[in-house]
DNA sequence: ACCAAACTAGACCGTACAGTCCATTTTCAT
DNA sequence: ATGAAAATGGACTGTACGGTCTAGTTTGGT
């Protein structure tokens, strides 16, 4: 959160916190102007001084929340040894995207891509788009050591991400109420990389 | 769709495509009685009395579109070789979930799992785990006759469709505009069958 | 101290929608 | 043919919401 110098920039800030939550919670129809003032303790009038209507405050926060859910250094400068560095960047990765808020992001964006086709975007390239192409630089520099055998990285990276997403991923997405335990994800990932690794190895 | 024996299953059935329609194309609070009543050629008092409410009938609408996406018959009783035939389940897998009508229903139930859990519950067991289940036997029997050294069959089904899944998959998901095309989708599918092969392969 | 800008509370408008009511007409099994 | 069940359409209720307006208060720079 950025410094508020003025009180006016305070209750801009709680204005939006209070819309990103709300709308990140329950979605865009569902979400009330009146409740989003009342929750950041302010008047509606200010809401619609600092933000022009609903369409807008909408955009900003979750364009705001999308800044904050970057992915940033899942990644180590100087890669080790593939399957433990792999498996490490698995486990990140996945904690990262199957967390509450990446979560309610994720669902809210998705729900509203075809009124807010802009939005959907703005994460799909935040999110997906980026960390594709984080991996697949990674998985450029393996094949350069010959540790691994890539065709086109930028696929493999691909395949990769999806295939550590699995089936936890989506029982969230449902809000499936089982879900699997940590012992079975630590294992679905691991066997998750080995595949990959298997599938891409050298054959030296 | 059923034989309407009599004229007010008939009109049942009409209210049921529109609600269907408009449920899917524009999620739940976006859809109005009043609209559905209009497009089913229909009173409003009648759309009351087949389905009590708004909620009944996005219940009983989506159920019956889950059905009809069933994914029936993508796996053949007789297994041929192994890659070709995951080639081919890989692409009928993918037509199947990426048809307009299927992204339509996985968009509403996702957006609606918090608010109706039971109904996206129903997709997920309809959808995802009734297809994991049907790959994973067919592996089953691949490792059987020692054409696969797969382990963990289940979890194996898993990888296989998450990867099938892939960018293109999310993409559509989100609404981008860009999609990648034929030739690239045709390319990334028999490239992810094979690392599948390659990396649950026998090594007798 | 002063004043413009920002904030407040709450009334208010128009609209949209879920759901009900009712008087009339249509359907259909006997 | 008849009568009960189902359908019609349109008026109606109540509520919720997006957005505006207003009159008065607070904030903060000079």
């Amino acid at each position: 959160m950025n410094k508020p110098r003025t009180k006016s920039e305070l209750k801009r800030n709680q204005i939006l916190d209070a819309a990103t939550v709300q709308f990140t919670q329950h979605g865009y129809a569902a979400t009330s102007m009146d409740l989003i003032a009342k929750l950041a303790g302010v008047s509606k009038q200010t809401v619609y001084s600092h933000f022009g209507n609903k369409d807008e405050l909408f955009i900003t926060a979750i364009s705001y929340k999308c800044e904050l859910l970057g992915v940033g250094e899942l990644l180590p400068e100087n890669l080790g040894p593939v399957e433990p560095t792999l498996t490490l960047f698995a486990q990140g990765f996945f904690t990262m995207i199957t967390s509450a808020d990446s979560m309610a992001v994720h669902r809210t964006c998705a729900a509203e891509s075809l009124a807010h086709p802009h939005l959907s975007r703005l994460f799909f390239e935040a999110g997906p788009l980026f960390v594709i192409d984080k991996l697949a630089n990674c998985l450029a520099e393996y094949h350069r050591r010959g540790e691994l055998d890539i065709e086109d990285c930028r696929l493999a990276a691909i395949q990769f991400l999806a295939i550590i997403k699995g089936e936890q991923w989506t029982r969230l997405e449902f809000n499936i109420e089982e879900s699997l335990s940590e012992q079975e994800i630590k294992h679905y990932l691991q066997s998750s990389v080995r595949l990959f690794v298997r599938g891409y190895q050298s054959l030296s």
